[in-house]
RNA sequence: GGUCGCGUAGCCGAGUGGCUAGGCAAAGCUCUGCAAAAGCUUCUACAGCGGUUCGAAUCCGCUCGCGACCUCCA
């Protein structure tokens, strides 16, 4: 049995987790800014990350899984117009803030829910945590790493670099940092251009703000998740978690402030999901291509062909490991939706499958079969190799439906590993990968009313009366309704 | 421009110094009144050029193509 291993983005190195209390795992991922609807960008890290948690909850760990709201707006410390973007957008749709950042946190909740990820255990505010992200920035301040100017307080980057690893995490030198670092308004209070925003003092105009030693403003970018993280997973935790773009400068920033205001590094192992693409490109505001996942789920953008199930999309991502880029199109979505609808028949078809004594046993089918699940074990402790599970399952599909219609006539494998294959295959469909079937309440009613066509149908072919039993099949088949005759007589239907 | 990463069969995508991942599509067979489904079989790929090695798609170098980050971003 494999132990579970993870890349670690600050080693660069995949590594063995041990988490810093046994038995339990603190897990934080940094969540949306709730200043728009959610995208099928959100899609990615919140699938990859309720699997991770799924995982470590089935390995046994307590978790504590955090994963904040972001609702008082990133500012852009090196931004063009200093206008913090929540606000902006609130008064354009002449919303109160709050209302705004209420509006897209339900909505993005209900986009989770029917991702089916879990929630949080903790999800926390930017705006109900000023308190602790003030009392950060003055630890800093005090250590000497942070300066005041205008009613705003900058992170000293260049003395940081002096005496710990600045751009580790993203693969960068400070020296190219100063050098290509662009020019833009409100620069020039800073020391340097690579310093960061922990505080911003608020311009008149600006709605979102708080007082503060420094006057009234805001917070910085990257201070409330530092601050968040510490005061609900301690100040060295063991995970944290996001998307590959937030590697820097957020999350270099976050080691920063977090290691001078704690005294040490903050997180053990940090973890990024990669992006998803469309037709190449990032999916991204300033790209134009964005999803929106009312969207996806309703098939209303150009460039959809067709609406897609929430389980569809989680499956077509679980489908990818998490580090590679995952490139969007119709054919792709297309493809896992019958994957998906395929291995949600195999499901089913085991749990109905009975233990048949009649049969003798097939030990090398045994063995074969015991050894198809027991792998995604190790796919799983390897980085969570989610694809590979889902490439597992679908060794198993031809050999239970051999056992289930009688292509297997004669033999069987062990009552005991019938029992384990069941077992398994719902931990890992259920539990682990968090997939569900599709509408499985629709379903009960359309069986019953299937169920009366399907006799006369079998009737008409008793009689021979094809005509009447095709013209049954065929108007159904238009309707999207495809009836199939099986081997032992029954007759069973898939949708479209 | 700087930094990092990627280029896998018709398409999507795992993996990786020797043992054809998997899915979708396509073809053949079995089954079947006909279909569909299912089962079996087939399609044996790793951008190009060099190098290291008994052996490279996998390691190294160069070239070409693509992308990400450097600025809000999942």
């Amino acid at each position: 049995m494999s132990e579970l291993h993870l890349y670690n983005s600050f080693t660069r190195r995949k590594e063995k987790f041990e988490s810093i209390t046994p038995g339990y795992a603190g897990l934080y991922v940094c969540g949306p800014t709730v200043s728009g609807e959610s995208h099928m960008g959100h899609a990615r890290p919140y699938i990859t990350f309720d699997v991770v948690q799924r995982y470590l909850k089935h390995l046994g760990y307590k978790v504590r899984y955090v994963r904040n709201i972001t609702d008082a707006g990133h500012f852009e410390e090196e931004g063009r117009d200093a206008i913090d973007k929540v606000s902006e957008k609130a008064l354009l749709e002449k919303l109160e803030p709050m209302e705004m950042v209420h509006k897209y946190t339900s909505m993005f909740h209900k986009g989770m829910a029917l991702f089916n990820c879990e929630e949080p255990n903790i999800e926390p505010t930017a705006t109900g945590h000023i308190i602790e992200q003030i009392a950060m920035i003055e630890k800093i301040i005090a250590a000497g790493y942070a300066y005041e100017i205008n009613g705003s307080v900058y992170f000293d980057v260049p003395k940081y670099a002096e005496n710990f690893a600045y751009g580790k995490l993203s693969g960068r030198v400070l020296e190219d940092q100063l050098e290509t670092t662009r020019d833009l308004d409100g620069q020039d209070e800073k020391r340097n251009k690579a310093d960061f925003a922990l505080w911003k003092n608020a311009p008149p105009e600006h709605i979102m703000r708080w007082a503060s030693p420094w006057g009234e403003g805001f917070p910085g970018w990257h201070i409330e998740c530092s601050a968040m993280s510490r005061k609900y997973l301690g100040d060295k935790f063991d995970i944290h978690g996001g998307g590959m773009d937030l590697q820097f400068p957020h999350h270099e920033s976050e080691i920063a402030q977090s290691t001078i205001a704690n005294g040490h590094a903050p997180v053990n192992y940090w973890m990024h999901n990669n992006m998803i693409t469309i037709n190449g490109k990032k999916m991204g505001k300033s790209y134009n291509n964005v999803i929106k996942l009312s969207e996806l789920f309703s098939g209303n953008h150009p460039i959809l062909a067709q609406a897609y199930h929430p389980m569809v999309i989680r499956f077509y991502i679980l489908q990818t490991h998490y580090r590679s880029t995952l490139d969007f199109s119709n054919e792709a979505l297309q493809a896992a939706e019958k994957a998906f609808i395929s291995i949600c028949e195999t499901r089913d078809t085991l749990a109905k499958l009975q233990f048949d004594t009649a049969k003798e046993l097939n030990q090398e089918l045994d063995t074969t079969l015991v050894n198809y699940i027991n792998e995604c074990d190790d796919f799983m402790n390897d980085d969570f190799n989610t694809a590979r599970v889902i490439a597992n399952l679908f060794l198993l599909k031809p050999n239970i439906n051999s056992l289930d219609k009688g292509d297997f006539a004669k033999y069987s494998i062990k009552e005991e590993s019938l029992n384990y294959i069941k077992s398994k295959f719902e931990t890992y469909f259920t539990n682990i990968l968090g997939l569900k079937p599709l509408d499985a309440a629709q379903s009960e009613k359309l069986d019953q009313v299937l169920a009366l066509l399907i006799e006369m149908r079998k009737d008409a072919r008793k009689r021979k009366d094809f005509a009447a039993s095709d013209l049954i099949r065929n108007k159904l088949a238009e309707t999207g309704v495809l009836l199939k005759d099986e081997k032992d007589g029954s007759v069973s239907y898939t949708l479209e």
